[in-house]
DNA sequence: CTCCCGGACAGATTTACCTCA
DNA sequence: AGTGAGGTAAATCTGTCCGGG
């Protein structure tokens, strides 16, 4: 294995020999690969070493050490991500160069951070949601009241007006008004319970429009 | 057209490491 | 200083889709 003097004031974080994806635990000396400096390890021979010892180490018990990137390293995944969620076979072997990483730790950051970025698109839409939800449940609350109200109000020998002349027309005997042709019941109480079926329309939030 | 294979990806899960009480 | 809980992110596993032979 690449054990190699670890420089501190090249790296904010210092860390061990990463798993790899082909092979499922990576399997060394945990005396040896506490504090590797990532940076100092990524060229090929070397890589192709922690190659070898993991084959080697695969039946070993030492658990599996992570990776932890620098703070450069995230910044420049980020930059990247940001202008492309997802990248071809070129793209992701000159970043993972660049990055000094393996083209398959770089895919795998790629895939983690979309779906992070999901997971948080999903979060926001859930709460956009809920807000929507007690604005729905207060306009609800608010329209049975009014209807509770009018209720209380034709106790007395109804009048309902011609929405159209506001002139007065007998509500117990109405059985269509005269210039829509729509009204079907005769009696105001059917008339007030289609006011709040016929309630005015909330307009459905562009959940998926509002990604910026 | 069907089958098979390999690569890419999403989603779920595991796990190492970090922070904080 | 030591410790356990909880969070975060790298890595792994599994299943699906799709293009090419």
């Amino acid at each position: 294995m690449a054990v190699l003097p670890t420089n501190p004031s090249s790296l904010e974080l210092t860390i061990s020999i990463p798993g790899f994806a082909s092979s499922p635990t990576t399997f060394l000396p945990s005396s040896t690969v506490k504090k590797l400096d990532m940076n100092r390890v990524a060229i090929e021979e070397e890589w192709m070493e922690v190659e070898d010892e993991e084959e080697n180490s695969l039946n070993g018990d030492t658990p599996r050490k992570k990776l932890r990137l620098t703070k450069e390293q995230s910044h420049l995944l980020e930059e990247k991500f940001r202008t492309n969620h997802t990248l071809n076979p070129k793209q992701k072997e000159s970043l993972a160069m660049q990055l000094k990483l393996r083209p398959r730790q770089v895919e795998v950051w790629f895939q983690n951070r979309r779906a992070r970025s999901k997971l948080k698109q999903t979060e926001m839409e859930c709460e956009y949601l809920k807000r929507w939800f007690g604005t729905l449940t207060e306009q609800n609350r608010r329209l049975q009241r009014e209807v509770e109200e009018l209720r209380a109000m034709k106790v007395g020998p109804p009048t309902v007006l011609s929405p159209h002349s506001c002139d007065p027309l007998p509500a117990s005997t109405l059985s269509m008004c005269p210039r829509c042709e729509r009204v079907t019941t005769n009696t105001a109480d059917k008339f007030l319970t289609d006011a709040v079926t016929l309630s005015p329309k909330v307009s459905t939030p562009a959940l998926h429009s509002r990604q910026s």
